[in-house]
DNA sequence: GTCTATATGTTGATAGAC
DNA sequence: GTCTATCAACATATAGAC
């Protein structure tokens, strides 16, 4: 396994590198990680094979930077201060509308780390830090539950993975610049989960 | 591309071959249809990679068997009685319950399919059925709006996008035997997702 | 940093004996 | 229907010149 976000060289072209990551992710997208090759990756980046292996390690080492990208774009949601000040409620939808914002900012990298299955290490990692952000989620459903803002006869493990598997089924279809803004998006998740979960007296 | 659920020779055997292509799924599920070489499915099956052979053209065919069998079980659901007689929403309400439920009882061949991802005829194939059950959950969506049953200012296309993804997450997170039942799932979706949705005034 | 050339393994699939 | 043996194609990755 090689280490995730770490710098390349001394500094500078930093933005180069950042392109080549963009394409590969795409193509990963295109026909799925494994069906990929490094020859389709060259072909894309318009470098041959050789030089690809020149800037990384290998093409685990290009889906742990991508899905890495996307994880940290997802944490840094939790870190923000609405989210983590106010009530348990309102947190939750400051969450879950973030989150889809993020979706949107970084679709491509979303899309790849939800799809990841978790056959190598750099897998398994993505997966343990997809699963950390599961439970800080799971952590705001319970204290809205134990605020009495949400209705309580609802498994909280269980809604947030309805929660997050909704977010995900809009990643599969969602296009930038398509009928839909992320704000489009966002209001009728809010309105049709987090309305339905609100306890009775709080609507 | 091979024609679906085609009966294998004459007639006797049959579910032997039903057994093979449970364990060839549950490979495929492990490690990505992909990622699963012949020489995997193999030894899961205790054969060698002639004999497979000997049963199906090749890997595709087995791809195209597992997913034909899930879409098959999906719309058996739109064509039970619930599903086309009574008030628009029971008859939603009614489809996501028992999609739920197909869900349960074929869980390995769901989860391939709701992996599929268009990169042979096969998979094209499989994606446009997939559509097709989409649209006609789209279809019931705006036959609730349209009897007032379900809130107007939402776009059905997204509802059912999102209500598609919540389901799509339960799969990949499911367990049959664990801590909830598909009855436990259902609820929780019905609860959350269709409550939402309601008019008020039917609330 | 990019290239050509190549090493080395694995893949899906077939031929043909039993 | 199952096997052994084999193939051509393609995979990831490296060596080393420029």
């Amino acid at each position: 396994m090689t280490a995730p976000e770490r710098p390349r060289r001394g500094r500078p072209p930093r933005y180069a590198f950042d392109d080549l990551l963009a394409v590969v992710v795409g193509e990963f997208n295109a026909r799925g990680y494994d069906a990929t090759s490094m020859e389709d990756i060259a072909r894309a980046t318009g470098m041959t094979k050789s030089s690809v292996y020149h800037h990384v390690s290998g093409k685990e080492e290009l889906l742990a930077l991508a899905v890495g990208r996307a994880l940290d774009a997802l944490f840094a949601v939790l870190d923000e201060p609405a989210s983590t000040a106010g009530r348990p409620v309102e947190r939750l939808e400051h969450v879950v509308r973030r989150s889809v914002d993020v979706l949107a900012a970084e679709l491509p990298y979303v899309t790849l780390l939800l799809r990841v299955r978790g056959n190598t290490d750099a897998e398994r990692a993505a997966l343990a830090r997809r699963r950390a952000f599961d439970r800080r989620l799971a952590a705001l459903v319970q204290e809205a539950v134990d605020a009495g803002q949400v209705r309580g006869d609802l498994d909280p493990r269980l809604v947030t993975r309805l929660l997050f598997g909704a977010v995900n089924g809009v990643v599969e279809w969602f296009r930038p610049g398509g009928a839909h803004t992320a704000q489009d998006v966002a209001d009728v998740l809010v309105a049709m989960v987090l309305d339905g979960l609100r306890s009775r007296q709080h609507r």
